[in-house]
DNA sequence: GACAAGCAGATTGTCGACAATCTAACAAGG
DNA sequence: CCTTGTTAGATTGTCGACAATCTGCTTGTC
């Protein structure tokens, strides 16, 4: 028998579909922080009951990215600079771990991951594709993850990634300028082949730190201008 | 005006209350690992509809404690050594970085609740109530994690708590033996009181180490009777 | 004009019924 | 005997309607 493996078939529910459609719209910024959900209204724009929606509702809750108030409505979550401080200090320790447990597992197939990946975001980059550009520079940083073999992690990371994609979303859809054309993701890439555990885990640290200043400093705008804003829970 | 701060009203809806039961249902192993949970008959035991019961599954399982197979079933998780392995390392680094945060933070008020959750682990010991140690034990330990400040790190804790919360029931539950009835937590509220934080991150490794070879030893247990047993997801 | 009571509309929470899918048992054919 | 096709039963997924709750406006009273 050919030894080919198959990947799992595709969720075929409704609320997958709708879980996945609603997670794009909120993590590329086209539901902005604080707006409500209309359960109705989506429901009918979708052309499904209310009852998958609201089930997929309750996944993207517990995910994080969506709160919900009893008999009030569902919201996408407010994003105050304290979370992405918050988020980033925290990335930066499960990355030290992660990069950690993934040193020794490294074979020809991270290798080959790597490279592919980090093909993808420069590509993204060219084609001026700013929300598969954070896609894909994302799932660049996920490879340790996915090589560290802690299921554990591997879910705390993604759960975090969330947020992460959806705050530098709103950096870009806010600044809304092109994006730097340089690869900055060269060095990283690098140290990640290379023989030096610690100097890629220095690394890390300070490529987030990088990128850190730019969204804190748009999240504190963000903070200024709280106070106004139509549709928010209290 | 009286300066009284009021606690939020309790959850009115069914859903909330179905997810209570049901996690305290899990947490405490009296849901067993790969059980499938037929919405039928928990709806009619519950006397609910099967509508909030579906949306309070969908919530346990992004926490990670009931997991779902479409058309299929929700069942518990299977607990595998991976699992508890992957939950403690990862609860190590948690602990190093929350201890880190927490530290500058601690006033009266921290010393003040890390006495009374210290008594209330020592009395549930007291009363042999092994499903209310493992309750206070794991809120004890929490404490740090609300000090941190850091509400991303706390939430992630909380998940983790969740699996770890399942583990300790099903392994007490296994073993069927009475608790130790010395104080195992002395050392670490001591620690957590004095001025020494890398002695207190040392100590939160070591100790957490103890506790595991012993949960451990029941995870390989359950890895050699995996291929029996009858309602299991494939 | 200020304020409380009450009403109307909109929205969320819950229900019971129906449709889609899976599982297991059985029959038919090689 | 093994494999494949069929079918009945059980279970999950989805729907449309109703109940509970909230919000904002109006009304009446002082």
């Amino acid at each position: 028998m050919a030894k080919l493996d198959f990947s799992p078939i595709a969720d075929t529910t409704r609320r997958a579909e709708i879980v996945a459609l609603l997670r794009r719209a909120i993590l590329t910024g086209q539901l902005e922080p604080g707006q409500k959900l209309n359960e109705l209204r989506i429901s009918e724009q979708m052309r499904v009951s209310r009852a998958p929606l609201r089930e997929a509702m309750r996944e993207l809750v517990q995910e994080g990215v969506l709160t919900s108030i009893p008999y009030a409505g569902t919201f996408v979550i407010d994003v105050a600079a304290k979370d992405i401080i918050d988020a980033y200090s925290l990335n930066k320790v499960l990355d030290e771990f992660a990069i950690e447990l993934a040193w020794p597992q490294r074979d020809q197939r991270f290798f080959d991951e790597i490279d592919r990946r980090h093909e993808a975001v420069k590509q993204a980059t060219r084609a001026l594709d700013t929300t598969r550009q954070i896609e894909t520079a994302l799932q660049l940083h996920g490879l340790i993850y996915e090589w560290a073999d802690n299921s554990v992690l591997l879910e705390t990371w993604q759960r975090l990634t969330s947020r992460l994609q959806m705050y530098f979303a709103l950096h870009q859809r806010a600044r809304n300028e092109p994006v730097p054309a340089e690869d900055v993701h060269e060095t990283y890439v690098t140290l990640l082949k290379g023989a030096d555990m610690r100097a890629a885990q220095r690394h890390a640290r300070e490529h987030i730190d990088l990128d850190f200043e730019e969204l804190l400093a748009y999240a504190r705008g963000l903070e200024k201008r709280a106070s106004k804003g139509a549709d928010r829970p209290r």
